[in-house]
DNA sequence: GCCCTTAAGTAGTCGCTGTCAACAATGTAT
DNA sequence: ATACATTGTTGACAGCGACTACTTAAGGGC
């Protein structure tokens, strides 16, 4: 466009420079504008060219959230220990792992949990979203068959998991885990709450 | 401005009135983009009015998602009960005041968790968060004072209850809490894992 | 080797937004 | 009564998402 002065007239690849270079900018900042203009520009492409890969912003914006899950399921079956001995060895790395992810990429994972305001986008969306869930899901599956986990519906238990890691990530990404306030190690606090909330007590 | 006929020049109230078409518009739909001209419009002043009382768009919200807090903070006083029985009556009721602000108040929720973005206006606005914890952390102390609860670091279950709460509002406000993956209540099932997970054993 | 369809780029425009500056009307203190 | 501060209004500016019309290249059939 205006920089590279042989470059030529196609891209070639536009569709993945566009999302590659959205992720750039995600994760530079989370006080960011995000912009698709923006994003021409630094792809170095005119301003309406994304607009034949993506009907629009918000398509954008659910294929990348969508990017996001993936990445966040691999992140977490990455963190997998294989042999644990202790309930408490099963999760924390799994935790700990989500968690990182969270504050490491806190554009991103804002991002993934409000781009599926859209009703259609949403439930594609949502099954990505849900495959985290199934993390959750198998490792507690397994440990209820050990005997390590109390026996509960397990999708209550895989809830309050879930419910606890995204909300212990989304305070942190916020801010609003402040030592004085919380704690010196406030996920490693209230894991310990949840595993004696899930742990079996005859064990 | 256009439809009274005999309205003032100067509005009187202007700022209460900006900060109430605010709140009736983040209470109509979340999808909605939030505009300051829409705002003023609704409240039947120029799009420059408000200027005169807040700095800018990201002042108003952070006032908003302030409100946000204090009206949080006030269900939830008014939701505990008085003389719970077990440590779960304790806990339920709280708990369900605190989603239901979240569903019934979708984007105003959403708002209130990131509005916060700017260094100094994020100040602030955690004290406010912060209040909410102190509820949290108010109950679990009379708990463990009552032998209710197990004797830990208080500001861990504090961060668990509000972790796990946050959770499953953000959750719930996202359409992720589906039946066919979570079960028909999932709120109550989490909960459990929750109560056992700070209850003291030996009651 | 040429042509013609079509995908993938460009520029230009529209209506909308946030924000600012200049101006007008009102309230208030002296 | 008059000067000043407050609180409105209008008009402008740049930047944004989205659309249309145009241009360029690539590829396939003949």
């Amino acid at each position: 466009m205006q920089d590279a002065p042989n470059r030529p007239y196609h891209h070639g690849d536009l569709r993945r420079a566009v999302i590659e270079t959205a992720l750039d900018m995600l994760r530079e900042e989370k006080g960011w504008q995000f912009t698709l203009r923006e994003v021409a520009r630094r792809a170095g492409v005119s301003h309406a060219a994304p607009y034949k890969h993506f009907p629009d912003k918000a398509a954008l914006l659910a294929e990348i959230a969508m990017i996001g899950f993936d990445r966040l399921r691999e992140s977490l079956s990455a963190a997998k220990s294989e042999a644990p001995k202790t309930l408490r060895d099963e999760i924390t790395p799994i935790a700990r792992a989500y968690v990182a992810f969270g504050t490491e990429n806190p554009a991103l994972y804002r991002l993934m949990f409000s781009a599926g305001e859209d009703k259609v986008v949403g439930m594609h969306l949502n099954e990505r979203a849900l495959a985290v869930f199934d993390v959750a899901l198998e490792t507690l599956r397994r440990g209820q068959a050990v005997g390590s986990i109390r026996k509960r519906p397990i999708e209550g238990q895989a809830a309050a998991w879930w419910g606890l890691i995204h909300g212990m990530t989304m305070l942190a990404i916020d801010g609003l885990l402040v030592p004085e306030k919380v704690g010196s190690a406030p996920l490693d606090a209230a894991l310990s709450t949840l595993v004696e909330g899930l742990g079996n007590p005859a064990t």
